[in-house]
This record gives C-alpha cells, sequence and structure tokens, in this order.
RNA sequence: UGGGGCGUAGCCAAGCGGUUAAGGCACCGGGUUUUGAUCCCGGUAUUCGGAGGUUCGAGUCCUCCCGCCCCAGCCA
C-alpha cells in the first residue's frame, strides 16, 4: 500500500505548532512546561485542560513537565490543598517524576533577585497606601502619577527593604515596586508591587518571612529559575507579558521562556470560579467539593467520571485564544464513549414493579447466564437467578399503550433479557390509589435464553431482577446544577438563582443484581438500557449500597416522547 | 475615550493565497441489533462578523467599520 493515506491524526493546535517550531529550529532541544496551581482550592475541569496541555505536551515532545505550587500568598493557602491536588494530577494519569516545587523554594534566591532589582535602580520601597496608590495609578484612560518616593537612593531602599525583611514595619505601611512607566497604557507596567507586607504563617516556610513576593515577579522568575521553556497560561494574562518579559530582561536569568497564552475553559450549565465553586458548598448547595455534581477533578471522579475520558475531552476540545463555550453534551459523550467499552452490564431496577409469572412453577430458582459485555466476549458472562416473582421498571409498563410503545401493556409480549418471553395478562391496582402495583404474566418455556424456536419476534427487551434475590440499594440521579446554560450571564442576578433544584434526585427504594453484592466503591458498570453507575466512594457500604448516576444512555424513546 | 485579545454551522474546531470549506458534538434520515444503547451508512456552511480594496485567484493579504472578552488587588 504504497499510496495510501496517512491517518488522519489531530491537528496541532497553536501552541503545539510553536513547540514544533522551537524544537525544529533548535531553540530548544526538548521542552519543559510545568502546571502552576495555587494550593488554595480544589482543581476543577478548567484546570484538567490545562493539566493536559502542559503534561501532554511534555509526554508528546518528549520532554518533561514539572508540578509547580505557586504558593505566594500564604492568606490562602493549605497543606490540605496540596495533597489533594498532587492527587488529582495523579489520578488524571501524569507523572511530575521528582519534578516537584513551589514558588516557595525560591524565597531566597528571590529576595536577591529584588536586591539586584534595587542595585540596578529598577525597583524601589514606596510608602503609599492602597487608597493613594490606586489614585496615583491613574486609570484605563489617563496615566498614573509617580510615587514621591520612586527616586530614593540605593542605599535607602536597600536599608527599607531590609527592614521589611526584618519585620521592622507594619502590614500596608511599605511595598517594593518595580520602577518602569506610570504612564504605560498597560496598568501592569505602572510601577507594580513586587513585594508586600504579610505577617503570616507559611505553610512550607513557617515564620521565615514577612514578605511576599508578588505573582507577577514571582512566576516568570520561578520559570526561569526551573528553565521552562514554554509558560502556558490563560488570557486573561496577555497584558501580563509584557512584565513578564521585563522582569526577565532587567535580571540576569539563565534563560527566558515563552509565555504564551490560550483560552479557558467554559462550560454550560455550571459555574467554573473557585470562588463560585467555594460558594456552592459553603452555602451547603453541595455537599462538598466532591459533591458529584461539581465539576471539580473529585467531584467528577466520584460521580463516575474516568482520567481516560477527561483527557479525551481535553482533547476533543482543542486549544485555542477563541473564548469558547462548550456544551456539557461533549464532556458526557466523553464518558459514554469510554464507559461503553470498559464499563461491565449489569441489571439494575430504578422504579421496581413486581412481576408474577403465573405459569412459572413456586420455589423454582433457576440460572441465567448473562453476558458481562455484549460486544466483548472477553468480558466473559455471569449467572442470574430467575423466578416466579420478578422486578421490572415500572416504565416498562402502560395502559393502552400507543403503537409504538415496545414494551409491556396488557396482552403485549416482550422477552426478558437473556431469560423468556412474557405476556402480560391482567394488572393489579390498589384499590384506593388505582396505582398499578402488580402485574400478572405468563411466560413462554420454549423462549428459554430470549428465541422463540417458531422464529416468532418481539419488539421489546426489557431489564429485570428477581425478587428474592435481588439487592435492595439506593440510586442517586444527577441533573445539570444550573436550569440556565450561563448562569453568570446577567450582571445584575446572582448565579445562585439559576441553580436547578432537582439537580439530585435519591431514589431509595432500587434493585441491583446479586453480584453487585460485594462490589468495591468506585466500580463503574452499565445498568443495561439505563446509563451508567458508580458505586459512591463515601456513602456506600456493603448491605447498603449507594449508586450514582454518571451518565445516562442515550434516549432516543425519551427524546421522541418529546 | 487608553491598552491587550478574539470573531469560520446551534456548540467546539481545522484551514497558514490556488481542486467541491477537514473532523467532533448536536440534529435529521436509513441499516444492523436479545440494551429504543452500541455499531454502520447517508444528510446538514454557494460561504467564513460587515463593507470596500489588492490579485488571474481571498476564509487566508490591505483598509475601514461592527460585535464580544480582559485590564485600574498590597489575589493568582
Amino acid at each position: 500500500m504504497s499510496n495510501s493515506e496517512p491517518i488522519t491524526e489531530k491537528p496541532l493546535d497553536f501552541i503545539r505548532q510553536i513547540v514544533t517550531e522551537d524544537l525544529k529550529t533548535g531553540k530548544h532541544p526538548t521542552p519543559v512546561t510545568r502546571f502552576p496551581p495555587e494550593p488554595n482550592g480544589f482543581l476543577h475541569i478548567g484546570h484538567a485542560k490545562s493539566i493536559c496541555l502542559n503534561f501532554g505536551i511534555a509526554s508528546e515532545f518528549n520532554g518533561r513537565c514539572y508540578l509547580r505550587f505557586d504558593d505566594t500568598n500564604p492568606s490562602k493557602e493549605e497543606t490540605a490543598y496540596v495533597q489533594a491536588i498532587k492527587e488529582d494530577v495523579k489520578w488524571l494519569g501524569f507523572d511530575w517524576g521528582d519534578n516537584l516545587f513551589y514558588s516557595s523554594d525560591y524565597f531566597d534566591q528571590l529576595y536577591d533577585f529584588a536586591l539586584d532589582l534595587i542595585r540596578r535602580k529598577k525597583a524601589f520601597v514606596c510608602d503609599l497606601s492602597a487608597d493613594e496608590m490606586r489614585e496615583y495609578r491613574g486609570t484605563l484612560t489617563e496615566p498614573g502619577k509617580e510615587s514621591p518616593h520612586r527616586n530614593r537612593t540605593v542605599e535607602e531602599n536597600l536599608e527599607l527593604f531590609q527592614g521589611m525583611k526584618n519585620g521592622d514595619f507594619s502590614e500596608g505601611s511599605h511595598v517594593l515596586r518595580a520602577k518602569i512607566d506610570m504612564a504605560s497604557p498597560n496598568l501592569n507596567m505602572r510601577d507594580p508591587i513586587i513585594y508586600r507586607i504579610m505577617n503570616l504563617h507559611h505553610h512550607r516556610t513557617g515564620d521565615k518571612w514577612c514578605i511576599y513576593p508578588m505573582y507577577d515577579y514571582t512566576h516568570c522568575l520561578s520559570d526561569a529559575i526551573e528553565e521552562i521553556t514554554h509558560s502556558l497560561c490563560t488570557l486573561e494574562f496577555e497584558d501580563h507579558r509584557p512584565l513578564y518579559d521585563w522582569v526577565l530582561d532587567t535580571l540576569e536569568t539563565p534563560v527566558h521562556p515563552q509565555q504564551i497564552e490560550f483560552a479557558r475553559l467554559n462550560l454550560t450549565y455550571t459555574v467554573m470560579s473557585k470562588r463560585k465553586l467555594m460558594q456552592l458548598v459553603q452555602d451547603g448547595h453541595v455537599s462538598d467539593w466532591d459533591d458529584p455534581r461539581m465539576l471539580t477533578v473529585s467531584g467528577l471522579r466520584r460521580r463516575g467520571y474516568t482520567p481516560a475520558s477527561i483527557r479525551d475531552f481535553c482533547k476533543e476540545i482543542g486549544i485555542g485564544k477563541k473564548e469558547s463555550w462548550i456544551d456539557m453534551g461533549v464532556l458526557e459523550n466523553c464518558v459514554r464513549n469510554d464507559l461503553n467499552i470498559t464499563a461491565p452490564r449489569v441489571m439494575g431496577v430504578l422504579d421496581p414493579l413486581k412481576v408474577v409469572i403465573t405459569n412459572y412453577p413456586e420455589g423454582t430458582v433457576e440460572d441465567i447466564e448473562a453476558k458481562n459485555h455484549p460486544q466483548n466476549p472477553e468480558m466473559g458472562s455471569r449467572t442470574l437467578p430467575f423466578s416466579r416473582e420478578i422486578y421490572i421498571e415500572r416504565t416498562d409498563f402502560m395502559e393502552n399503550a400507543p403503537k409504538k410503545f415496545f414494551r409491556l401493556d396488557i396482552g403485549r409480549e416482550v422477552r426478558l433479557r437473556y431469560a423468556y418471553f412474557i405476556t402480560c395478562v391482567s394488572v393489579v391496582k390498589d384499590e384506593d390509589s388505582g396505582e398499578v402495583i402488580e402485574l400478572h404474566c405468563t411466560y413462554d418455556p420454549e423462549t428459554y435464553g430470549g428465541n422463540a424456536p417458531d422464529g416468532r419476534k418481539v419488539k421489546g427487551t426489557i431489564h429485570w431482577l428477581s425478587a428474592e434475590q435481588a439487592e435492595r440499594c439506593e440510586i442517586r440521579m444527577y441533573d445539570r446544577l444550573f436550569k440556565v446554560e450561563n448562569p453568570d450571564a446577567d450582571k445584575d442576578v446572582n448565579f445562585k438563582e439559576h441553580l436547578n433544584p432537582d439537580s439530585l434526585t435519591s431514589l431509595n427504594n432500587c434493585l441491583v443484581e446479586p453480584s453487585l453484592a460485594d462490589a468495591k466503591p468506585g466500580t463503574c458498570v452499565q445498568f443495561e438500557r439505563q446509563g451508567y453507575f458508580c458505586i459512591d466512594s463515601r456513602d456506600s457500604k456493603p448491605g447498603a449500597l449507594v449508586f450514582n448516576r454518571t451518565v445516562g444512555l442515550r434516549d432516543s424513546w425519551a427524546k421522541r416522547k418529546k
């Protein structure tokens, strides 16, 4: 096959194009990237996009990707978050090897660089208050004014900065500022603050410091110290790039990494910012950061999403500079695709309706063989008990059903998956409410295994569970957290006004097959004809199983009914 | 009214001056099916925010216009 077309691969995004070019021209022998979260909260699906990008590039181009905690603000950071973030990155399938770093690792070097900046007359200690600073900064359209302290001598600055470091001054009384240009149209260049006084305990450096460097100053230097080649961040940092470059151009550093910005992820029917996710937790709208409705990595994990499905999603949505809104359906599609291949099939009844098979012998239990995955024989089979009394899904019966309803009605015949054909003969109703409480059916013994020797066909195949042996359980059904695509769209309406009151429905009378009784938390299965479910890792216990519905199967019947 | 970005289908997204504008999701048909699932086949932009211009040739280059996003933390 000499003329065969190459297999079409996903085209390279603009960042990978830059990396490819830099490797080709020999600018770098190999790429070095980093994922730099601040340990002040849990990772969400937006972080996953960045993780897949940074670690993805490293592995695709034979480079390295470091995990760096950007911990320059002790007021918000905690060790617990560090641990959770490490777990999440690992769970997503990425490995930083020995390359675990903290911005706080560089506090000494950063301080020395600051001294250097002062000596080069490129930084000064400023005594302006926060309010004064704001006034002096100017506005978007008007230039700022220079600080009265801008022209202090090197010696004076050195002395004051050391005083800041030594704890001689109170919080807010002094800051160290870069001396750039108060008239710059880019506000970030108007003598930005690079060190502030904070009398706070740091989760790693303890009480060693009472001054802490700001992001803009720290990030570029950390990148340079680690000899990062491509420093990838989100679009809102575009305006910070001139400052990033200014610091590295002004100081002598081993390398000058290239900052490249890409669009952050927006998903419909959810919110993404840590601040808002935090509010949902604090106000009790969700149980915790790992509530299965949360788009946090831990929430997705608990919900039953697989690492592969999240990686696939990140690959699918691509990397660009356009602010985009990805439909939730794309994420859901990615789990379905993965779970369709990997999840064993089992029977689960969400809303049980009893069926008595009147011509089936009492006291008999027979074994029915069921495939664990019809498309993959290697996954083997299991045995299901079958008996006179079974449960089926309530929605699989309808009185006076329309012709297109392929399930049960009086006089209609369906197949019980892997078992027998049954025909509904009569209905038992509650005398007061009129509610259907039981079905009486007959079965055809000739149809064992699900085929009729006479060749007759049935339109519908339904799932079922033997009444005696079925395992009772709780199933939690989830819907999108918000009722509208973009809960943040309207500035006058708080996003919480758009919460979906029905985002969680707990079903307490569900049944699953006995084979699941000993399954481990986190186990993902497909309940045939229903969807994908996983055993909850927090609340499920032997004898009191709790399942989370990860996502439903596509349902063209439900769609038709609308 | 300053600066920095971005506009290709309902949602993403390829396209890098030269055949009929990739692909995915969604949607609509049809086939297979012991899951109304999966799978398979087919359909869906005479047109790239708009208007001019350059060119034999423009989604790609130029000009102007329009729309959207980000920036005035001692947060990251």
